[in-house]
RNA sequence: GCGGACGUGGUCUAGUGGUUAUGACUGUAGAUUCCCAAUCUGCAAACCCGGAUUCAACUUCCGGCGUCCGCACCA
């Protein structure tokens, strides 16, 4: 039995040995929290990529955008990334432990994120907080710790403060209205996105699952919160999932339910985040992950996001334990709100019919511009405002009219008149709501290589096998002459020609040493299928075809070797 | 960021104030009709970076960077 600390490190020397994963830039001396993916690696997170896109694009109201990484400043603060990540931290002066300063002055402080660094200093110092670790009370001053890269956008002196992005999920919401206009105004939709996305950690650890840099996928889904979002989950009627929900009283206890069920008893709270909840799990058992290891844990209230109403971890299992690698959030219509609240746009809203038209048949006050301005200058405005607002008409003349700023002004019959007001309302403008499940792939893709790293021995010596889904395998096929002589290399190589001709084959040939140890290559990187020619080969075009789950072999012609190919039907010849 | 351990070919490692710096695996050129890391003969490939001490530093000291563990931070 290895530990997981030794399975760790043959997974990792393996990775860097055969060109998957490395610490990037190490002849400069690396920097943590950054990972190159090498010629098989870089393969592998293009197919994980391409899976996970046709799989939303598949739904058929998805669509993908590209949006920038630099960011400028008023975006992010619009979203709250700037507030929420400026967190100031304060050293312990006696101790040199280190705290988030809102979480010390939190029993004494009703909105700690909101603070400055010397409000939170004050608020330290005045109510004698002691260090948790030591007891003490003695601070050094509070330092911001901003885990966003900033950046300045401008060659020149001055220049806009800019982030590298922390999320890819801004991009969907600032380019909601073009997504809007793409669906003809009709929900639900969606769209995802796949990049790169930046935060400057105080210190990554536990390799690839906290990177600096790192590769996302999100889909943000608009929907009509008050339209029906029931959906068809009897696809899932047979598969229990692992659920940790939110512990009302206590502890949370792991349940196994079908997600249909977890809905009905309310422990999903939303359909549609259900419905998510389980396209997800079929995406991860698509690409190969073990559906034994696969749970959702629901965020504790006081975990959860300020705007989000449900949000479930997926959580994967591997020697690291279980790490999130999956977040399913509903963010009401927090994040298009904060845009239009910032920029006063009205374009991040969805028009809604009413079942029933309103018909509107009232009289109302209405200012007479033309006496009210001069009458009133400046106030005008706000005079015409409290006038449209009044809800009943008055009868006597003047009368006294209180403005939102306090003010009271007197209004004479001259300056208004009565309006009768007639029309139909058929709908209305509103926010959408979002569901966002966001991915993070590098976290993904370790635990498919954790899921599929086999150390085995054979003959007494180690031997390594990853078994990656052939859906994910970084090449589907490689072509092995028995030896390099004869005329059995050339035929190898038009045969790969041949084979990468097919649309989406990764093969690559391999003419060197032992046939056995070429086999163990191809077995150590995830080659599903080895494919060898021989002397028969040369005789009547038949060639070998070895699987790499069980090293077991078959002989087909080329010919049917390309249709199984073609029609991804390989495994049917065993 | 703090404390501890560590840093030698692609990978894993041995070792020393003066060496031609171990060994294994991998890779590679060739031999061998060779189907599961066989064997044989060659070849290539390393002391994290900077400073100090010293006639001489891969080795000692200091600083940096990195890795791992614990704390903290983060998800």
């Amino acid at each position: 039995m290895t530990s997981d600390s030794e399975r760790v490190n043959s997974l990792m020397s393996m990775l860097k040995r055969r060109g998957i994963i490395f610490p990037a830039f190490s002849i400069h001396g690396g920097i943590a929290g950054l990972f190159d993916y090498g010629p098989v690696g870089g393969r592998l997170l293009r197919k994980v990529q391409q899976q996970w896109r046709e799989h939303w694009l598949s739904k058929g109201n998805i669509v993908e955008i590209d949006s920038p990484t630099i960011t400028p400043e008023t975006v992010l603060q619009a979203s709250g990334h700037v507030s929420a990540f400026n967190d100031h931290a304060s050293e312990c002066n006696s101790c040199s432990a280190i705290f988030r300063s809102d979480h010390l002055v939190e029993e004494y402080q009703q909105n700690p994120d909101s603070l400055s660094g010397t409000q939170l200093d004050t608020i330290l110092a005045e109510n004698g907080i002691s260090c948790p670790s030591c007891n003490k009370s003695d601070w050094a001053e509070s330092r911001p710790m901003n885990l966003m890269f900033g950046t300045k956008i401008g060659a020149t002196r001055g220049g806009r403060q800019a982030y590298m992005r922390p999320e890819t999920a801004q991009g969907m919401f600032l380019t909601f209205p073009m997504i809007q206009r793409h669906f003809r105004n009709r929900l639900p939709y969606g769209a995802i996105q796949i990049g790169k996305g930046y935060r400057n950690e105080i210190s990554p650890r536990q390799g690839m699952i906290r990177q600096r840099e790192f590769n996302m996928a999100e889909l943000e889904y608009f929907i009509d919160p008050n339209a029906d979002a029931s959906h068809d989950f009897s696809k899932w009627n047979e598969i229990d999932f692992q659920l940790i929900p939110d512990p009302i009283d206590g502890e949370q206890k792991p349940i196994n339910i079908d997600i249909g069920t977890a809905l009905t008893k309310n422990i999903v709270r939303h359909p549609t985040v259900a419905m998510f909840m389980a396209e997800t799990f079929d995406f991860l058992i698509k690409i190969g992950a073990d559906p034994s290891r696969i749970r959702f844990r629901q965020h504790e209230s006081d975990e959860m996001a300020h705007y989000a109403s449900d949000c479930w971890d997926l959580e994967m299992h591997g020697s690291y334990g279980w790490i999130e690698c999956v977040g399913i959030a509903h963010r009401g219509c927090y994040d298009l709100g904060a845009h239009e609240e910032a920029t006063g746009t009205k374009e991040l809203r969805a028009w809604r019919d009413f079942d029933e038209p309103i018909e509107v048949d009232k009289e109302v006050v209405s200012a007479i511009g033309s006496v009210v301005g001069p009458a009133f200058r400046q106030q005008a405005g706000q005079v015409s405002q409290a006038l449209s607002e009044l809800e009943t008409i008055p009868t006597a003349f003047p009368f006294d009219l209180d403005l939102n700023d306090g003010n009271v002004v007197s209004i004479d019959d001259s300056m208004v008149e009565v309006v009768r007001i007639q029309e139909t309302i058929r709908g209305e403008w509103y926010l959408p709501h979002v569901v966002e499940p966001a991915f993070g792939l590098d976290r993904i893709i370790w635990h498919l290589l954790d899921h599929g790293y086999e150390m085995t021995s054979k003959e007494g010596e180690e031997y390594l096998i990853l078994h990656l889904s052939e859906s994910v395998a970084p090449y589907e096929v490689v072509v092995l002459p028995l030896f390099e002589k004869d005329g059995m290399g050339k035929i190898a190589k038009e045969l790969q020609c041949k084979l990468l001709a097919i649309n989406g084959i990764g093969v690559y040939y391999d003419g060197t040493r032992s046939i056995g140890r070429r086999y163990a290559r191809a077995d150590e990187i995830g080659v599903p299928w080895a494919i060898t020619v021989d002397y028969e080969s040369m005789a009547d075009g038949t060639v070998t075809v070895r699987r790499r789950d069980d090293q077991s072999q078959i002989r087909i012609s080329t010919d049917d070797l390309i249709h199984h190919l073609q029609s991804g039907s390989l495994a049917s010849v065993f």
